[in-house]
DNA sequence: CTCAGCTCCTGCGGGC
DNA sequence: TGCCCGCAGGAGCTGA
């Protein structure tokens, strides 16, 4: 499921179809996704115009040009799909007819112009909430969520400060969302390895030094992922129209059995279930 | 406050 | 083929 650099790549595929265009109606399939949707969603959302698409962590924010914001957030298995977006500037990029319907289809926005935005959620993990946009930081969805871990929030010295004294896993610590948003299972096990930390050492006993590497290497994997997430964009088999899940090429994560991939290491990717979700390492060079 | 465990929901792939 | 089990990229809640 998406994390920070799939939601963002959903961000910026949703953007062209949606950014200054107004929504002609908001047709809402069922009544709720996790949680129920606000009141009157559909009417709510139907003659506005979407001012900006933005993203915080793993939601996605529409703000409106009647005060609100959509809030958004794709869960384990949300999808969004564009479809019949006009002129794409790039060809092959989206679907320019509609397709069929498809079962868990919660939610569609038929824009003017005839783009559509479809979201698939079969496990309905996510999220959709409307909030007045100048108190949106206060929601409570985001008023809890830590630093960007790509904006000038996130440093070693604040992630020192707030790995001090914690005798929880640093694989627990850093899907924490209050202590860094956006990251999720994948991209811990994978930063994690990069970093050359055990997802087992206690987030507490890392050193200064090795916490200042796994900022960068933070950074560098989610980097890596929006980047491949922008080729993917501008792929053709992408002309599906579905956004943000495409082929990763994962060091770890997935791959129990195989050789380490870290150069001049001969360890084995390994697997062990910490709070109840899945860690891959390598204990060959992973501390 | 900290932290482990459970929970929501559906779909898919592996093993028998 | 069909059935059962485990597992899945999130995150809120409970209770020790």
């Amino acid at each position: 499921m998406p994390e920070l650099p799939e939601v963002e790549t959903v961000r910026r595929g949703l953007a062209p179809a949606m950014e200054g265009a107004v929504i002609a109606r908001a047709e809402v399939r069922r009544p709720d996704l996790r949680w129920p949707f606000p009141p009157r969603m559909g009417a709510r959302l139907t003659g506005a115009r979407v001012l900006r698409l933005g993203r915080r962590s793993k939601y996605l924010l529409a703000d409106l040009d009647r005060g609100e914001t959509l809030i958004m957030h794709l869960g384990m298995s949300g999808r969004m799909v564009v479809s019949g977006l006009a002129a794409p500037h790039v060809p092959g990029r989206f679907h320019h007819d509609h397709p069929a319907p498809e079962r868990h289809d919660h939610v569609v926005l038929h824009m003017e112009g005839g783009a559509r935005i479809t979201f698939n959620d079969a496990r309905r993990f996510g999220a959709m909430d409307l909030t007045a946009t100048d108190a949106l930081e206060a929601h409570s969805w985001l008023a809890t969520l830590g630093p960007e871990p790509l904006g000038n929030g996130f440093h070693a010295g604040y992630l020192h400060a707030r790995l001090a004294g914690r005798r929880m896993p640093v694989k627990a610590a850093l899907l924490d969302q209050r202590i860094v948003a956006g990251l999720g299972n994948i991209y811990v096990c994978e930063a994690l390895h990069r970093a050359g930390i055990s997802p087992k050492r206690a987030a507490g006993r890392i050193s200064a030094g090795r916490i200042e590497r796994l900022t960068e290497v933070i950074r560098a994997t989610l980097r890596d992922a929006i980047d491949a997430g922008g080729s993917s964009l501008r792929d053709y088999r992408q002309a599906d129209g579905e956004l943000g899940y495409f082929q990763h090429s994962f060091r770890v994560y997935g791959r129990e059995g195989a050789p380490c991939p870290a150069p001049g290491c001969s360890g084995t990717v390994r697997r062990a279930v910490q709070s109840g979700r899945s860690s891959f390492w390598c204990p060959g060079c992973q501390r």
